[in-house]
DNA sequence: TACGTTTCCGAAAACCTTTTAGTTCTCGGG
DNA sequence: CCCGAGAACTAAAAGGTTTTCGGAAACGTA
């Protein structure tokens, strides 16, 4: 908390150099004697000389910063994908500027203009759930990548669950377990993730030459839910032998109200959840078998190439990035 | 995505004027014609003009950007202190860069100096627990303020949530119900929030002149442990008619666990959280009551104070936020 | 007309760093 | 001793904005 700033300009007098000579001295370049890059050396550490960013930004056109926009509440995918974003940025020198547009439109716009104000070489937009978003790239002058949400423009660069591959593959688990009569509950049919999760489902099922048990049960993402659903289905088809739900929370409802109602998970009906949230997946008793979308890396990853197209190397198009299984007790072998 | 970005110089010629008078006009600066300053303003609206943040910081030594470093994973108490914190900034112009020390000191000083190097106006330095950590403000020539963990310098700002006071007031809770056999199962002792809940019971029973029921039961903040803990303290303690839990994990373990041994919920046993983690507290059965850190106003208000320190109104010492109560179903009344 | 006052505008400096294009130094060879 | 080449160094410009200060224009008064 004290005085002026200390500028190369401190560090060349105190060397006896000019502030050229320090400049290369500090940025290893040549045409600098090691007698004298030493001394420099020492003069920047004895003053504990922090080059500005700002100057050598405004000099060099870039700032070694990117935009992090999310419209959800940073909520529970915003955090890994932020996560695996900050960890492939970090290992560089970059940094992130985080925005939080709380789902409006105006307060997107607003953050959008203070972060090209701040001449963030890139920008990172995390939707709020898969369906496709808004693109913003028309308006921006950088490189921008969508993750989790991908932007409804199909020339941006997006990346997204494969949702559809991610069900399909718990689906195929059940079959592999020797369940046949496989249910579906999952949350409201105006998400994407809902659709693409039933239609992988269709898909393996499809596959394998065997029917759904019962129609689809749209509903929402909540264990409250999950409790209701289980009280239907186990009404309406009691020879239910699995039932693939479409997110933890949904699984967890039904997990227990299924025990309350003295089914046995999984000797009875085997179960399985989606999107690994760990506090709900391996909490539950019998902990659940769930698909982990791999957000981290789906955030690293996304970061990854918001660098290859801040290089000139764009990577246009909807990425679909694969889920994989996380088996546990809640579908045991019988 | 195109071409050079447009300047200040550009708006100046467009409108035919110098750039002196197209800064003063773009700022609302006395000293120019109405007719004039209209002119440049409708130039900068064409060419869409952004002032180039970091030539300004360079010049004003203000980049209205502050640094948000946390040394969890933004785990489950950074989220809401960073959105609180984005909140009061986004109000105004501000700015929030992220990084994530991982608990990591080495990575923590890297990131320290990159925010300094990019010249923050102030740093909001997030704990990962209510344990005291080291302070970093000597090392740092803007104003620090530390939330939720608070620093082990008495001089720094910090604010922490009042978990004695927090623990106080669920214990009364229970007392006004008319309970009078009230244990305690917590997480780690080597956790200062838990030696504070258990504090705040100890306080709140002496008042009431009542006896705690059994020991304070030390454990890990997991479901799991309140499981345990349930068969543990329901065979030793038959009497007990109320638990107090040191988080709405291990009071969710708890109220499943004395469910399945038969105890009814808030009938036999009350329970009370802590945390307000509504993934938990409102999807267990009975909803839990629980004690809410206000998190988000924390996060806040260190922002708030952040502010004031960065215009010279620093406000030193440990500021305790007061929790408040969320009462639920598992407390509900005979 | 001369002069003083306002009002409005523009030139230039300042912020800090990097890079370019010299300039000086050193030293070996003639 | 001088020259030339290469190494080591420096002055200055550039990047975009704000601010200060001086100057010009417009206008009113004597």
């Amino acid at each position: 908390m004290a005085g002026r700033r200390v500028t190369i300009n401190d560090v060349a007098s105190l060397a006896g150099v000019s502030i050229a000579t320090a400049s290369k001295a500090l940025n290893g370049r040549q045409d600098v004697r090691a007698s004298t890059r030493e001394r420099v050396l020492a003069a920047a550490a004895e003053l504990s000389f922090q080059p500005n960013a700002l100057a050598r930004g405004l000099l060099s056109g870039q700032t070694r910063t990117v935009g992090l926009l999310t419209s959800d509440s940073v909520g529970r995918f915003g955090i890994p994908v932020l996560l695996g974003a900050e960890d492939a940025f970090g290992a560089g020198e970059m940094a992130v500027m985080l925005c939080d547009a709380r789902g409006d439109a105006i307060r997107e716009q607003h953050h959008l203009r203070a972060l090209l104000s701040r001449r963030v070489d890139g920008i990172i937009v995390v939707g709020e759930s898969t369906n496709p978003r808004p693109s913003v790239s028309k308006d921006v002058p950088v490189p921008v990548v969508y993750a989790y949400g991908p932007s409804d423009d199909p020339e941006d660069v997006s990346f997204v669950p494969d949702d559809v591959g991610g069900a399909a593959m718990a689906v195929e688990h059940l079959l592999a377990l020797g369940r046949r009569r496989i249910a579906h509950v999952t949350g409201p049919r105006h998400y994407k993730a809902a659709r693409d999760r039933a239609e992988g489902l269709r898909i393996a099922l499809e596959a394998a030459g065997c029917e759904q048990a019962g129609e689809t049960m749209w509903g929402s993402w909540s264990q409250r839910w999950g409790r209701h659903a289980a009280e239907m289905l186990l009404m309406a088809e009691p020879g239910v032998d699995a039932v693939f739900c479409g997110s933890d929370q949904v699984a967890a409802g039904f997990v227990e109200a299924a025990r309350e109602r003295g089914r046995s998970v999984p000797g009875d009906i085997a179960v399985i959840g989606y999107d690994n949230w760990e506090v709900l997946s391996t909490e539950t008793r019998p902990a659940l078998t769930t698909v982990d979308m791999n957000l981290e890396l789906l955030g690293r990853t996304a970061a990854q190439h918001l660098f290859a197209a801040m290089d000139g190397r764009a990577t246009p198009g909807v990425h679909r990035m694969p889920c994989h299984l996380v088996i546990r007790d809640s579908t045991a072998a019988a």
